[in-house]
DNA sequence: GCCGTTTTCGGCCCGACTGTTTTCAGTCG
């Protein structure tokens, strides 16, 4: 992945200059760094099409970041880079880690004590030689002592998925606690982020609260079983390390104020910096009590207020990541973005055939008590022979006694149906492991990579064409095979991918479990007109619920309920994909 | 180094908490 490698120098770029206290440029060059990282398109494309210029459209690169992209891209190296790297003999990136360092004490321990990375930092606390510096002192000593110990026990970010319940646990909690009147997760988890560093709670209590209810909301906070050490407790903040390795932070807001805090703590940072240069060009300051004029407070109740002060639509957490959503804001062009409630059904789950824990009759009473109109079985086949996948022989047995279910449902007036699916897998040649004559019995094809995953891209990708030719094919299951947290995506060309599945119509899947597509490449099918699917890849009953974060990640890629298929009603679905099943 | 409907110069988000020092710098989000 060239953007992410490229936005990795940059980034260290900017490490290395905030390191000699160069003013404003390591903002340019991370700011720079942050938007490569996040584009959709390749850079090397945009170079290669639009050359010198091209880099320069983009936001953030001017003129010297851009030739130095250009060096990058040509050469595979930074001259600039290099010669910083060769200056500095500190590693930066390892002790900023460290919680509690920034680029003021790390180069005084460098200067006074030699520190240049985190084992020179371990051996100088073991013999207490840190705490006498000018500036350190014991507490800094021990606070050091422990935020190593954290970094090296903690697992960087978490998956929402595995952590949302018991934050959501948390927060019913909090919303218990006497003289809490109203309580909001921010931050990442807001934003729906697949992954999150830490929790923000947001806390709202009465503009006159007492002093002793502070203090029994930050007590109650601070001394929960979760809690593993407090690392500050103050009036309007505390801040706690938990159990888990995950950090929270509690924000404790006057009410009039809830909505400012909201829209600050929520971030991205990115958005937040956009929004507050608009206040300023408007001659307002926006902060976490407000939006001001002045000194007087003009709005803060609700976010949706300082939004529209500031001349746009409300924006969806999902969308604040600091990139076009202003823009569109501003010319009211948010779309309505697709939700949980509109999902009619799941194209992607498995049945007790292939090893899943639920028969085929229990799945379809799952799915009429989630409110869905259809659901697809897609079980594995043969050649994933771990997974119990089904042959011809099976997958024709089992479209039988799909046909006997809904049957029953037909006749006892019951609008749902099981759809005869089929997770056929792609071989290492592209051909389907199953045959036509029992492809075309069934009512949708969804096909995958399972094997086979280091392949040059120019192998990956004809594979998958070839398996995408096959006429019954409707779906591709989770394009890039990436696990998010287990397994980096396959080296594929998905341009190639997506105009082919343009071209024939067939539709590409964000997987629930997988974070795949990830929500740029799912806003760029989408921007051309590629029909997408949401499947929670549910193997047991409890993974149905997965739907939820296939929904955040189809939001995070602006998807709307219309570029969906399992949005639309049995009646259309039938249609549109002309279903065997009555 | 980047940016611009205050546009080619001059500004670049801002407030809370901690620890150390003794009135504030450093860090974080």
């Amino acid at each position: 992945m060239t953007n992410r490698e490229l936005a990795k120098l940059l980034f260290e770029i900017g490490d290395f200059l905030e390191l000699q206290e160069v003013p404003f440029k390591p903002k340019a060059y991370q700011q720079a760094a942050i938007t490569i990282d996040s584009l959709a398109e390749d850079i090397r494309k945009i170079y290669s099409q639009s050359g010198l210029k091209g880099l320069e459209n983009i936001s953030g690169v001017g003129k010297s970041i851009a030739e130095k992209i250009e060096e990058y891209l040509i050469t595979g190296k930074i001259a600039y880079y290099e010669e910083l790297k060769a200056e500095s003999p500190i590693a930066f990136e390892e002790l900023n880690k460290v919680e509690g360092l920034g680029v003021k004490k790390i180069k005084k321990l460098y200067e006074q004590l030699g520190i240049r990375n985190l084992k020179d930092l371990e051996e100088a606390i073991k013999k207490h030689k840190v705490s006498p510096v000018f500036g350190f002192g014991e507490k800094t000593e021990q606070n050091i002592r422990e935020a190593i110990d954290f970094l090296k026990q903690s697992k960087g970010r978490f998956l929402l998925r595995e952590v949302l319940p018991d934050i959501e646990k948390i927060e019913n909690r909090l919303k218990k606690i006497r003289g809490v009147k109203k309580v909001s997760i921010a931050g990442s988890v807001r934003r729906r982020k697949e992954t999150i560093g830490d929790v923000d709670f947001l806390v709202g209590v009465s503009e006159d609260i007492e002093r002793y209810s502070v203090e029994r909301i930050m007590n109650t906070f601070v001394s929960m079983d979760e809690v593993i050490k407090v690392v500050s407790k103050g009036d309007t903040r505390s801040s706690i390390k938990t159990k888990w390795g995950l950090d929270m932070d509690l924000r404790l807001i006057r009410l009039g104020s809830f909505g400012a805090a909201l829209q600050y703590f929520t971030g991205s940072k990115e958005h937040n910096i956009e929004l507050r240069k608009i206040a300023i060009k408007e001659g307002l300051k926006l902060n976490e009590y407000g939006l001001f004029k002045n000194k007087t407070k003009i709005k803060g109740e609700t976010e949706e207020e300082i939004y529209e002060r500031l001349g746009m639509e409300w924006i969806p957490p999902e969308l604040r990541e600091g990139s076009i959503e202003i823009e569109v804001a501003k010319s009211k062009k948010i779309p309505k973005l697709v939700e949980l409630s509109d999902i009619k059904g799941d194209f992607h789950c498995h049945s007790a055939w292939d090893g899943g824990d639920m028969s085929l009759k229990d799945m379809a009473q799952d799915a009429i008590l989630r409110g869905y109109e259809y659901l697809g079985i897609n079980d594995h086949t043969k050649s994933l022979k771990i997974e119990n996948g089904l042959d011809e022989d099976a997958l024709l047995r089992q479209g039988k006694e799909i046909d006997k279910i809904n049957r029953e449902f037909a006749e006892n007036n019951i609008a749902f149906r099981l759809l005869k699916g089929s997770e056929v897998d792609i071989l290492k040649d592209g051909s389907l492991d199953i045959e036509d004559r029992v492809l075309k019995t069934l009512d949708y094809v969804s096909i995958s990579i399972h094997n086979n995953l280091k392949m040059t891209k120019e192998q990956m990708t004809q594979r998958i064409l070839k398996a995408m030719s096959n006429p019954y094919v409707k779906i591709l299951n989770h394009p890039t095979t990436r696990i998010l947290g287990k397994r980096e995506e396959c080296e594929i060309d998905l341009d190639a991918i997506f105009n082919y599945a343009q071209k024939r119509s067939i539709s590409l899947e964000i997987n629930s479990y997988r974070s795949d597509l990830d929500s740029q490449s799912a806003k760029k099918a989408k921007e051309m007109g590629i029909k997408l699917t949401i499947g929670s890849d549910a193997h047991t009953k409890i993974e149905f619920n997965d739907m939820t974060y296939g929904v955040f990640q189809a939001r995070r890629g602006w998807v709307e309920k219309k570029d969906l298929i399992n949005t639309i009603s049995l009646d259309k679905l039938k249609k549109y994909w002309q279903l065997k099943t009555n």
